[in-house]
DNA sequence: GCTCGGTCGTTCGCACGCAAACGATCGGGC
DNA sequence: GCCCGATCGTTTGCGTGCGAACGACCGAGC
């Protein structure tokens, strides 16, 4: 299969293997798989950028954003209650909750009724730069979605909602 | 959505802070990114079970899959190309195709124009694993889209490429 | 020649994402 | 009171994802 062919151009035959169709047709660049990790890529890219210029500090990443606004919003959370609820498994949440700690963002205390559990609560300055952050996560959102109307916006997030 | 369950205690006031409004209806499992996110983590779920008990032996994860079947499809391509084909930045690329060659599926060749560049070929186990992969990735799609009629995942799959 | 801007692949560092295993603890049933 | 299964948070290990810096190399222009 690796015809040897003076490498001067890449444009080589689509694959010697490829004419047999062992594949059947199956193009990567059609795959839910495929677009969803594309589309999640752009997504966290424009918003690295909408947080970078609007919040400077350290910017927040999507992940550390959607845990504190859920700490912010349901004041008193443990830990793998808030990982579910951000849709992240105990081992995750734990590095995301972490930083967000060492950035004095959320408070940690402990549960005198279950010794298990750590309870956790946004310090004023998570509260602060959570409300802050709202204002560029609805920028982001609208950039990401920018090439489509209305009506397709509210028909894809609907379409993910009932594949997630 | 998923208010608490069990701890009678954690209902807490919805956190005195959402009162005075702060993230004025903020909902993060309503963001793009957030349903991007979800829908990616589920479709990478279902891919794993479909390959482990398709393939078995040390499943193929989702993008090295990808990269693979671009090696097979276009047979001799660099590694940066192959990453810009397969969406990622060299920083990764490097790291899939390691693990592509450590077992075998794709070799790597010196190109005599250009000192710099990596040839890369799909060895005849990379295209075999390949072929016998699309089945099980076909399946991984249907079960993805499951819960979608035909004509709302052919417009989830658009809107997906436009935004991407 | 030779310098210079651009590309190729690599490495480092950090942030997810998740399986697996762990010790500590809780709650229920006996 | 004691045992047992379930939960909590942690760590380890591996695989992405990407910015940043690097040395090697190409091609164009002087």
């Amino acid at each position: 299969m690796p015809t040897d062919l003076i490498p001067a151009l890449a444009a080589a035959p689509p694959g010697d293997a490829a004419r047999s169709c062992p594949l059947d047709g199956y193009t990567v660049e059609s795959q839910v798989g495929f677009l969803l990790r594309r589309a999640h890529q752009r997504q966290t890219a424009v918003w690295q950028a909408c947080m970078a210029e609007g919040i400077g500090e350290k910017e927040l990443t999507p992940r550390q954003f959607s845990a504190l606004v859920k700490v912010v919003l349901h004041g008193r959370v443990t830990q793998n209650q808030l990982g579910r609820m951000a849709a992240m498994d105990p081992a995750t949440i734990q590095g995301v909750v972490r930083r967000l700690i060492a950035r004095g963002l959320v408070d940690r205390a402990l549960d005198p009724m279950d010794r298990r559990t750590a309870v956790l609560t946004a310090t004023p300055a998570g509260v602060a730069l959570a409300s802050r952050g709202v204002a560029h996560a609805r920028r982001a959102t609208e950039k990401t979605l920018a090439p489509l109307s209305q009506t397709e916006r509210r028909t894809l997030l609907d379409l993910l909602a009932r594949i997630a």
